[in-house]
DNA sequence: AACGAAATAGAATGATCGTTCTAGAGGTGT
DNA sequence: ACACCTCTAGAACGATCATTCTATTTCGTT
């Protein structure tokens, strides 16, 4: 990949963590990346909505490696792993100011109206996430999805609260595992 | 509340569910609620910010009473109340042409970067769910948030997979709770 | 050194954004 | 009938949007 597109990805990524798609103009990806219009358009010619599209793409697989791999990291005990995944979350949002650390979600939300190609492109990268933590959870797809949905709806949380501790609260609860009664 | 405030209420509802906060325009508004933009800042003057904070405080009011009464009606079996409401929100989410059928989530992804006032708003709307819910499961407040962050989430995926079934998927697992090892 | 493709650079365009503004319509109390 | 206030109505505004367009620069290959 070359570096220019790896510059307007990052740019991407960034902003629409911040300010979500709509939210996120081509002039702000240009002057955050330092790369004028016309090379936005070289590289990606379907403009903004194909660099939404990359960006879910990208980032999509690199953070569904990075979770896996904490998730390794933290031995085969069930509640360990998922304490793992969302403390880590946690300190990120933290660390990084209380921004959305993933794209995926917010590009989700605003996708459906306009473009199906934004939504396919997110409805891939959950299903590869499903699947790969299904993996680790001995074949359970669908806590599996509870776990990337309450993930999703976690970092929402965090944000407008501008706190981790959602985060954490919720990893305690699917850790501990309280469901039937 | 005047008819007007609520058919405007009622039309940004709509259009944020599907489009999204900014990616609604006042004209969109205005077209749907059948009333001129003078209307719309004279019942809010605060323009379109205002509007949103609006729509948050009233549907996240209402909502919250329809997904109680909901649990409710489920009896007092935990597994079986989870499983009323996610089952029930496929259903919306499936009879609704698979348009997000909570404003909130959207609007709380894209409220951050700019002003604060629509992220608190989103954020109290969380808390009060989250005490109610905590209510219901013998106060696990925990477990309140991750039914709450499942569902937000939940939502996402169902509508970019434009199915209800992830929803349902949530929901079975939450019921079951398979946390431990 | 010279050529052609790839990439950068940013001005120009028409549409649309949120907001402001002035004018008129509808209703109520006197 | 008159004054007064609420509400409706939509034109006008400057700013900004995504995109297109024409040059110019950069760079690998000959």
């Amino acid at each position: 990949m070359s570096d220019a597109r790896r510059r307007i990805l990052q740019a991407a990524h960034d902003l629409f963590c911040s300010y979500g798609y709509n939210g996120t103009s081509l002039k702000q990806i240009t002057a955050r990346s330092g790369l004028p219009t016309g090379s936005v358009y070289h590289h990606f010619p379907g403009g903004k909505e194909q660099v939404g599209v990359a960006v879910v793409q990208h980032f999509g697989r690199v953070y569904g490696e990075q979770v896996l791999a904490a998730v390794r990291a933290a031995g085969d005990d069930r509640g360990a792993m998922i304490r793992a995944v969302f403390d880590g979350a946690a300190s990120v949002v933290e660390f990084g100011g209380f921004v959305d650390p993933c794209p995926i979600g917010g590009v989700a939300r605003e996708s459906a109206g306009a473009s199906g190609v934004l939504a396919d492109a997110c409805d891939d990268v959950f299903r590869r996430w499903s699947d790969a933590a299904a993996e680790v959870f001995q074949g359970d797809l669908d806590f599996a999805m509870a776990l990337i949905a309450a993930l999703e709806g976690g970092f929402i949380m965090a944000r407008v609260r501008r706190s981790g501790e959602p985060l954490r609260a919720i990893g305690r609860a699917l850790a501990q595992g309280r469901g039937s009664s």
